[in-house]
DNA sequence: CTGTAATATTTTGTATGCAGAATTCATAGT
DNA sequence: ACTATGAATTCTGCATACAAAATATTACAG
């Protein structure tokens, strides 16, 4: 049996972060700690410092003596948040060694290329777009980087679920996915930057009617 | 009477940072959270929340049973966050607008110039620069990309201390300033962005001879 | 004298308690 | 009926208490 031996914030966490995955908060509702926490089976002070976690990242807002409630989601911020990915992501493949990404690209290919194929639920989409991205930047070196780009992905968990059901054209997403790996895998690595901004912009775009 | 009527949390928080500043806290040295929420006159509490939010923004670290300490300076990890830094300033640059660019341009030269005149503290001089920076991108509407900004700089000021004294050539930094502000008075954004990744490359490598 | 096991002490991680602020509800006055 | 006022309640923010893990100390065998 493998006991959990990790702080309980990061755990308290990790099953936030899923219930927002699966929609169960709407944006802007406030959190009541003392029924959150019995919910979950913990005590106020671990959840109130998990909650201080994903404030801090953006997830949630505090206002004094008001306690902490899910962000509002906007237009506006969406843009933000994604401008801020696709330059981070970008600067993560620019300072990657170039063998590695040659090497690793015939798999994202690969992956781009199932992706279309497999007619999915939208949650599997998420993950698999959220897995393609990992493996595109892994390889860079710069680990608080790579950090940075999760935090700041987190946040933008919050609109993963708005979006989902709809008609998202992913087809276009894979697309863009296999344009980005075919300039890696020629070797052209300035080419797949611009096509890994553009698919952000595009991404970005998709979405961004879905959103109120 | 201005009674302070904020969460003691970001009080905490802001009193460290200071301490920070003033070179109290050696890199890599635990922290004590007993003595040091008595020496803050605080409870455990609040002292806790505050030291989380600080292991988020990577100023320190945290061990499961071990507590919290200051995070291990390094060169790999300095370069990293020059990296960081430099592509969120310079996209907060390419996306403000060019108006209000050339409107603060006389301004930002002004202010390099005077940097330049005086021979200051070590101090002066790291909270000029920053306050430059601020101003610099003060004018991108992706309020965000600021506060991100904000907290990956607070990770870079573990190591402000210790470069201070020795004899930074800060005439190149106002050097480097004068050239950005010039670019934006002559309208030409794109060479602004280029001066300023430029000058956070020079100022990394200034500073990383005196990291250990 | 050195290494190790047992024990004592310190320190963290979590739970609970408490005061005051914010909100809700009820009541009175117009 | 509607608003204003005040009491009652709820909830947060902070302090304290407790249990378990980690560290330091001691005792002892080799």
């Amino acid at each position: 049996m493998a006991i959990e031996r990790r702080p309980l914030r990061e755990q308290i966490r990790e099953e936030l972060m899923l219930r927002l995955d699966r929609g169960d908060f709407a944006a802007g509702t406030d959190i009541n700690e003392a029924s959150l926490a019995a919910e979950l089976g913990v005590s106020r002070t671990p959840l109130r410092e998990a909650l201080i976690t994903l404030a801090g990242e953006g997830v949630l807002e505090s206002n004094q003596g008001r306690g902490f409630r899910f962000a509002p989601v906007s237009r506006k911020e969406f843009r933000e948040i994604c401008a801020i990915v696709a330059a981070l992501e970008a600067l993560a493949l620019e300072t990657s060694d170039p063998v590695y990404l040659e090497k690793i690209a015939p798999r994202l290919l690969r992956l781009a290329q199932d992706f279309s194929d497999n007619i999915a639920e939208q949650q599997d989409i998420e993950r698999h777009d959220d897995e393609w991205h990992d493996l595109l930047v892994g390889g860079c070196l710069n680990e608080r980087l790579l950090d940075l780009i999760t935090s700041v992905k987190a946040g933008m968990r919050r609109y993963s679920h708005l979006v989902a059901g709809g008609s998202t054209p992913m087809e276009r997403a894979a697309e863009e996915h296999c344009r980005i790996a075919e300039r890696l895998l020629a070797g052209d690595q300035k080419g797949a930057i611009a096509a890994l901004r553009n698919n952000w912009v595009n991404g970005m775009e998709r979405m961004m009617s879905r959103i109120p």
